[in-house]
DNA sequence: GTAAACCATTGACTATGCTCCATAGTCAAT
DNA sequence: ATTGACTATGGAGCATAGTCAATGGTTTAC
């Protein structure tokens, strides 16, 4: 896939997508004589969870770091699971406030409902 | 309280409260004669939740529309009903993203545990 | 073989969300 | 009354995350 097709299925730019790339966040599968950037289905799965994790507030480092534990090796096993955990509790607080944030809205849905507010 | 009181309160830099208070997020309670801010503790919480809903990735814009939600009355309740399923389903999609994100962390867990990674 | 549609690189520009600085007024303690 | 810690305003500067434009090579279709 080239990097016109990658924008198109995942709907963001092709300067995003090269950006991404600048930052080491993605990394092109092939290239080809006329160095062209070719891409396979899992750059298409990795461009769509940083799409997620920003929207979820992770800034692009933060998706970085977690991502370069899956793909570099130079970290022990008890390292790897620390940052592992460090983020999921990161994770749990989040669904947690998130769940207070919903909470309020639904009371305020109340209020307008009986004409308070 | 004044600024510089609050500011130790929540953990937030002077400029970010006055910045927060140009872009209308947060009104200080009064000014005495000598220019100075004064907050109370209403203004506390609502920083605290400023800050809460911008680390789950809200903008500052997003906030202030949900917060001139409750504080002005220039929409109808239809209008405001509106607004807030729209945010609600905002948020339950979040969740959703939170806990597929967690799944994906929990199995990269495994990974490393069984030394496959 | 040439136009249209794509790709690459470089660097300038933009929006958002702060952060810092210069300048100046205020207040509390000594 | 002066020093030090605070406040205010205005504007410059910065980091992050893009976006756009200029220039030029490549590929496909006609």
């Amino acid at each position: 896939m080239l990097i016109g097709a990658l924008s198109k299925k995942i709907g963001v730019s092709v300067d995003t997508i090269r950006f991404y790339e600048k930052k080491g966040l993605i990394k092109y599968t092939t290239v080809t004589e006329n160095n062209y950037r070719h891409y396979d289905e899992s750059v298409a799965h990795k461009l769509t969870s940083i799409l997620q994790a920003k929207a979820l507030g992770f800034s692009l480092r933060e998706i970085r770091e977690l991502s370069d534990l899956t793909d570099n090796n130079y970290l022990s096993s008890t390292e790897r699971n620390k940052i592992l955990d460090d983020k999921i509790m990161d994770i749990d607080e989040k669904i947690h406030q998130l769940e207070e944030m919903k909470n309020r809205l639904l009371s305020k849905k109340e209020e307008v409902k009986k004409g308070k507010c």
